[in-house]
DNA sequence: ACTACTGATGACAGCGACTGACATCGCGGC
DNA sequence: GCCGCGATGTCAGTCGCTGTCATCAGTAGT
């Protein structure tokens, strides 16, 4: 006889998702999250910081596929270390989570609290990307404005991926997008 | 002989930044905020939408401005739109409020929450701006885009103008970032 | 002058997010 | 077989935030 069930973080997760899509974010109590995973509130709070976090945990690992992409990258030029990391970052989106993430975003969309939160996700990880070309030599402000245009860049094809009829892989949109920044800046 | 005292809300305004910079955010509660001001609780909320909103008060017309700046530009360069639009929104940061700018962001950049705030304000401006560049006729990519390398440009260079040690006037810091990204995606 | 109405405020009760402190108990190590 | 660890439960409490109703100066209409 076990205590407890394992995998209670993926359980909660799980049913966060669920309740956030049926009865909407502001619509569910942490209390309910954590019953329909056989749960109580505070073990909810345990795994997550707060009500939010709870739809961006993994976060942290996407942020390491970037960074590492842009410390294996060749060559000095800011937008193309850039462009190699973007590649590498979309191994965390395979084809079969395109689904979920559509649903993911459509939650996180219907509610201007997490869109705070994924900003602030997105504005970390331009943060790190930014350390980590510096620690390549990059100056400051490129250094910057490169990890910045990259996450608008990442945004940008991340939505288009998401978009219901769009059916192109997607690096193979990023590689577009950067495309198109890149001829509108030329 | 009033019943109250007017201007409650640029009481409000000043109580909290006075208190968050002393108190730090997580460190003052509202009901502090509102009897430094003469007021209650309730007041306060009546006044702003939440504890984080009266540090972002006035933001609706600083989008304003910037969308104006869109609208009254000539061409139909998308960046080149852009860039009129970064220059007449510099009249919402004269040189006078450099000092309180500096104050009110390092309340923000010491609380993660006001970060969040932050950043969704500055992604709703460049939503405006996307909105505002697609009714010149600008496709999609493109003006979200261009809307998303201004905005860009203005944190890189608000983050300099407010910066220890710098005198350079705000359009004029704007101008030279501006060029550091052209140059940069050349 | 009397009355009705408005508009900013106060008072109060209540919900839900979040936290700290302490108890519980299966399990693995010794 | 005992002991400590670790995930969980329980409970009380703070604070952000909201709905509701009362208050009362000033204003307009009669």
């Amino acid at each position: 006889m076990v205590r407890w069930q394992p995998g209670a973080r993926e359980r909660l997760q799980a049913a966060a998702l669920e309740r956030f899509a049926a009865e909407g974010f502001d619509g569910t109590t942490v209390a309910e999250i954590a019953a329909t995973a056989g749960l109580t509130e505070r073990t909810f709070f345990r795994h997550f910081a707060d009500k939010r976090e709870v739809l961006f945990a993994g976060q942290d690992e996407f942020e390491r596929l970037f960074v590492a992409g842009i410390e294996d990258a060749d060559g000095t030029d800011p937008i193309a270390v850039v462009a190699a990391a973007l590649e590498g970052a979309t191994g965390f989106f395979p084809e079969d989570r395109r689904a979920w993430s559509r649903a993911r975003q459509e939650v996180i969309d219907a509610d201007p609290g997490l869109q705070e939160r994924e900003l602030l996700k997105l504005s970390k990880l331009a943060g790190a990307m930014t350390d980590a070309l510096r620690r390549r030599g990059i100056d400051p402000t490129p250094a910057a404005l490169a990890a910045e245009s990259g996450v608008a860049v990442f945004r940008v094809g991340f939505a288009t991926w998401i978009a219901e009829g769009e059916e192109r892989p997607l690096p193979v949109i990023l590689r577009a997008v950067l495309g198109e920044l890149r001829s509108l800046l030329a």
